[in-house]
DNA sequence: CTTCATTGACAATTAAATTAAACGCAATAA
DNA sequence: TTATTGCGTTTAATTTAATTGTCAATGAAG
């Protein structure tokens, strides 16, 4: 659905900034952040709000929203979803689509130099699959551990515990597909 | 805005009980009986769910919600919506229009026999007043006991700590009205 | 009438959204 | 430099929504 971006565009349209709507809707910055970072779905009375203080109905707001909606197919590069759970500005997980509708998963990742999933371990269901397109990356999966360079690639079932760290010094960009969606 | 009756709604077009819903939506019937009473504001994307499985748009859902929404005037019977915070049954609060948006409320309230809104005091801003439809209510302000019958009628300071009891074993109806709305 | 199934509602618990207070960053001014 | 202001983000605590496990009421079948 992505009402994060939606409530952005309209937000930054009008001028307005996260505390300035927050102020207006009785809300606070910090909501309008989580909200617009799609970290958490607001109530419909706390979206109401919002909407009015801008203001716009809720149906022009979905409107626009469904109509991209339509079965899409090609997404330009901005239109990727950043989905990384702990933004620490060290991984970035982009995902292809509005996932969640499909049983495909393709996220362009990219690592800085250092970056690290670990240590915990991922685990989850379905099997994930990947391209080294630049860079270099170590991939460790069930104990296994092996360093992967550009053109190199990946495939295990993900309920094998993983976990990825670039230990090069230059950014890593990855490839890669998970089935069924979940991180 | 009223999304538990336009969700009821729909729901009962569709001949669609709120378990079969719930599972459709992958939600529970509770949440469900929650919403339709507006005990509760649905997150966007539990409402989603639910529109998914109905299937109806967003923007739909909101349109000819937004429809009625233009400056209501004229309110059928039916139209009243249900306000009584602890639905014990024996008292009814019904608010005349979608409040939030006037100054004003205006209730049609009905008292069982034996209802009382005590034993803790209401106390909220603004002003109140009320005139006795049928039976009798024993109305406490600051203190100061009466009991009201068909006809009779009350006005205070909200910020006074008061209390409504039907002692009589007839049903009481009054209509009262609130400037601020709050309760 | 009893039994079984289904309905919507509710209280208590669990999960999630929201708040309040910080943080880091960039631009600006002293 | 060193504050200062305004921005978006993040974390922990609080508030609110959602789930779970009932309950009484209704209706159909035996």
């Amino acid at each position: 659905m992505n009402i994060g971006q939606r409530l952005r565009t309209i937000r930054e349209e009008r001028g307005l900034s996260q505390r300035e709507l927050a102020s207006l809707a009785g809300l606070t910055n910090g909501t309008i952040s989580l909200i617009e970072k799609n970290k958490t779905s607001p109530s419909v009375a706390s979206l109401k709000s919002l909407l009015d203080a801008i203001p716009i109905s809720m149906a022009e707001f979905f409107a626009t929203l469904e109509d991209q909606e339509t079965p899409k197919v090609f997404y330009r590069k901005n239109e990727f979803v950043e989905v990384s759970p702990s933004s620490e500005g060290q991984v970035s997980l982009r995902q292809l689509g509005n996932a969640e509708q499909h049983s495909l998963q393709v996220l362009h990742e990219t690592y800085q130099p250092g970056a690290d999933t670990g240590p915990e371990w991922i685990v989850h269901e379905g099997e994930e699959a990947g391209v080294v397109i630049s860079g270099e990356v170590e991939v460790t999966v069930d104990g296994m551990i092996e360093v992967l360079g550009a053109g190199d690639g990946y495939l295990f079932d993900s309920r094998l515990p993983h976990r990825f760290r670039n230990i090069g010094d230059t950014v890593c960009v990855v490839v890669s597909a998970c089935t069924p969606p979940s991180f």
